[in-house]
DNA sequence: CAATAGCTTTACGTTAACGTAAGCTTGTTT
DNA sequence: AAACAAGCTTACGTTAACGTAAAGCTATTG
């Protein structure tokens, strides 16, 4: 028996709510099964979940993932017209991911020189105004909490 | 006198709508100037469309990027704390950005596993019944057309 | 001079992706 | 037994990013 999860399980590991979730599987992302009307979640369930998220951080619509998903599932027998089908899409989409790499990496390379701009402007009002009786301490980042557990696996 | 571009100019350069660029107007991602009623677009307001762009195939909302915008004009003439602000907001972008080239590469792994596996079915699909008098010469990758347009605004 | 083309403003409509609230079931805890 | 926690359904509300008229100004063109 392969693990499950309930949806708050999954919400928390995930950081969505449960609504998220639920809406999810409305718009046919997520087919979870039911003991009594109580949603259980397999682990490709949780697969899909967090491809979804991942989709959605590169701005894909709920609608196309959906269609990935689809796609994806008819393809194991599909016919030659699907097969081709799928292969066209998934070509749009490496496209577009292409894009994309090209589009961060060019406002990668804005945000560096902005930042440098910035350091540089900093160290002239610096210069300029040297007597600060504040706490220059503040900056000495002594933060105590370790980076934030992002994707927490903890339950 | 440097160039200038009428609205319809700059939509029919990046495939947008009038509406669309009198919106990020409205949102005051741009500030063009006028001549009578009529818009006039300087090419620093054509920049400015162009990184808005960018900005939201990278999934930014209008509202960050006037943000960021902003931030950016303010920092010529920034006080400490907002040098700092400034810092502050461009660590996050290039934090964030850093996650969707991660999250890209996944994708792209994914997808590009799925066209083989979609390869391999079609190679057997072809094995099992291979006669078939159609036009085997379509797939032969003579495309002329660049590659897609990328945005997606199809529908 | 009337029409066409391109620009304008104003304003209501639409879609996606949830948020939020109300009211009901079911199991567990006090 | 009463209360609480977690889950469920139904349904209306909200925000972002435009779409889509409607109605009017203005310049050139047949």
């Amino acid at each position: 028996m392969s693990k499950t999860y309930s949806i708050s399980e999954l919400a928390n590991e995930f950081d969505l709510t449960t609504r998220s979730i639920r809406f999810y599987e409305d718009q046919e992302l997520l087919h979870p099964s039911r003991r009594g009307q109580t949603r259980v979640y397999s682990s490709k369930d949780r697969v899909r979940l967090k491809l979804t998220i991942r989709g959605k951080r590169l701005g894909f619509s709920l609608a196309e993932i959906r269609e990935l998903f689809e796609l994806w599932d008819e393809t194991r027998s599909g016919s030659k017209k699907q097969l081709h089908l799928m292969l066209s899409k998934i070509g749009e989409r490496r496209a577009a991911l292409d894009q994309q790499m090209k589009d961060i990496t060019m406002v990668q390379l804005e945000l560096e020189s902005a930042e440098i701009r910035c350091r540089q402007a900093l160290e002239e009002l610096l210069e300029k105004e040297p007597q600060e009786k504040q706490n220059e301490e503040e900056r000495t980042g002594t933060s105590d909490k370790a980076s934030a557990p992002s994707s927490a696996t903890m339950h």
